[in-house]
DNA sequence: AGCACA
């Protein structure tokens, strides 16, 4: 009889990566090593949610561990389009590398029933205790099983659908006015100017994002013209970072 | 370079 290897099933399909068979979790290197860890997550998480549910992301700052990152998803699946997707995507200016990784993750193993206390395997066994801490998964609400965005590449995410009626109520059509600064709405609440740079930053002309701290959900992004503008409002029209279409438009002047 | 679960 065959051991399934796969980490949590989900069925995504697919071949193994370097010997790596597919996994739930996705394991990250080459990653900006000047990056807080706090900030890192976040903006790990910020830029694989479009993939799937995102269970955990984890990152150490031991040095054995510097650089590197593991993201787990709810499903094979999304592991697999998040390691085709963002496959060397500049990310603080370094190139993701990305592969399956290699043992399954112990948030699925406590969810498989299969997790063994970490004292049982690391050989740095120097605290016998045993402690007991419960354990909540509030996870952000989110239709993660449903359909997720899967954008392709990066250089021409789709313009799927245009939130046209994406707030509470359509406001009177206003003239269009362009502009070099786009005004961006309808972002995740926790999205950070880096991860908004990272997507806006791949067009020509980019010059700076601008969120504001007394305003989540918005942002402002100029480049050197209105063309330039324009291109990035096209491409990243309805790019969902999460679940919401990102609402990209001109600045009012 | 480096595959963990502070």
């Amino acid at each position: 009889m065959s051991a399934e290897a796969e980490a949590g099933g989900g069925g995504g399909g697919g071949g193994e990566v370097n010997g790596v068979q597919p996994n739930v979790t996705i394991y990250i290197n080459n990653l900006n090593e000047k990056i807080k860890l706090e900030e890192l997550k976040k903006s790990l998480n910020a830029v694989f949610s479009q993939f799937g549910k995102i269970l955990e992301v984890l990152a150490f700052k031991t040095l054995k561990h510097k650089g590197q990152a593991w993201v787990v998803f709810e499903d094979v699946a999304s592991a697999t389009k998040a390691l085709k997707g963002m496959q060397d995507f500049p990310f603080y200016d370094k190139p993701m590398k990305i592969q399956y990784a290699k043992t399954k993750s112990d948030v699925v193993a406590k969810a498989d029933g299969t997790f063994v206390p970490r004292e049982r395997r690391k050989r740095n066994d120097e605290k016998p205790e045993k402690k007991q801490k419960r354990e909540q998964h509030h996870d952000v609400s989110q239709g993660g099983l449903g359909m997720n965005a899967y954008p392709g590449t990066y250089g021409a995410p789709p313009l799927s659908q245009l939130p046209f009626g994406a707030g509470p109520r359509v406001m009177m059509p206003e003239i269009i006015v362009p502009n070099s600064i786009l005004f961006v709405q309808n972002l995740p609440h926790d999205t950070t100017a880096m991860v908004l740079q990272m997507f806006f930053c791949q067009y020509q002309g980019f010059k700076e994002v601008r969120t504001i701290e007394a305003k989540p959900g918005i942002a402002f992004v100029e480049y050197g013209d209105e063309g330039q503008a324009t291109a990035a409002m096209n491409a990243l029209q309805g790019f969902k970072i999460k679940e919401t279409p990102m609402l990209v438009t001109y600045a009012k002047k």
